[in-house]
DNA sequence: TGGATTTATGCAATTTATTGCATATTTGAT
DNA sequence: ATCAAATATGCAATAAATTGCATAAATCCA
């Protein structure tokens, strides 16, 4: 299991609550890995049983209290470990290319509306990482140790993004032809 | 759920047994999709069961029997309703991202390892798709509308595995500058 | 003839992920 | 006052995926 691991991982350099943390996973290291909140709530339960994180109740003025977890240093050794094993892929699945499969005179427009929605939502994204990658990894040679790994994972994300982009050019400009 | 969906792709164009589908989904669809042969087995019973699928053993000469999947028209009927609705994104989960966010000193060398053996499995895998581009997608635009679409989701996946393996050059780089 | 390998299919237990609720606090608008 | 929306946490049922077996026919080699 390594929600865990991407958990703790997003707790390395802040304290943060589930709530937090559902939402880093949408921004930061949402390129890399998806959660919905009753799965993060759960594995922290989990964690925090474990002993690799330790909670604390905050009050906060203007909103309900929250649950701040933090990494204990069982937790921080536990990831120093694991980094040094061996990673598993979890290949993407996604439904798009395997409709493509499917391509028929009936179904092109449709294939390329999808398409476009998905560019779209990419553009969004990458907006956004841009954003992040000019403003903190601007000069990634000059980056601390550890920065230089979310650089890296940041440029594969973003490359990745910029080829899909590219991709559905080119798929919809092939389906035109078809519809 | 769409490993079915997969299952029915494969099956378009030539009936399979579970073991054969087990391999094609090393290869053709295999980009975009992962299953392993208990899935694919369990998923074929349930899809026989609606009504999906038809069954048949098939006697065969030096091996064992095998029990051979073909489409029926329901099963027809209901991709051809499925790729009219909307995608779902399965986003890839991958650990290798999530360690890199975990980068230091100590265990730069072992992802720069890691990193070198995902290259090479990327290599292989694109040295068969370039091949099968080559010989069944030179001229894309002379296709058949159904193959135009397997064209575009095989390009998909090369131009990713391209851009992978470029990234992991620089991340190779980069890492070395550290351990 | 014994043993490894490939082909071929499957069950069962467990772990992960999704889906659909349920609840409660606080702010801000009507 | 009430109601919507954002914040915050959670349970339970189901679906999907993984892991670890188990079986069996046929080939090939020693």
């Amino acid at each position: 299991m390594a929600l865990s691991h991407a958990i703790m991982t997003a707790l390395l350099e802040d304290d943060m609550s589930g709530y937090e943390l559902a939402k880093a996973f949408d921004i930061s290291l949402g390129l890399f890995w998806r959660a919905s909140h009753q799965q993060i709530y759960q594995e922290l339960h989990k964690l925090a049983d474990r002993g690799w994180l330790q909670c604390e109740t905050v009050a906060q003025a203007g909103k309900p209290d929250k649950i701040v977890y933090a990494l204990t240093q069982a937790g921080r050794d536990a990831m120093a470990e694991w980094v040094l094993g061996n990673s598993r892929v979890q290949e993407g699945k996604d439904d798009l290319y395997v409709k493509l499969y499917n391509l028929s005179e009936a179904n092109a427009a449709h294939l390329a509306v999808e398409i476009g929605q998905r560019r779209e939502q990419m553009m969004q994204r990458l907006y956004l990482y841009e954003k992040i990658r000019r403003r903190h990894y601007a000069d990634p040679d000059a980056l601390p140790v550890r920065r230089k790994g979310v650089y890296l994972a940041l440029l594969a994300g973003i490359r990745q993004g910029e080829h899909f982009l590219a991709w559905c050019d080119e798929a919809q400009a092939m389906l035109g032809d078809i519809g």
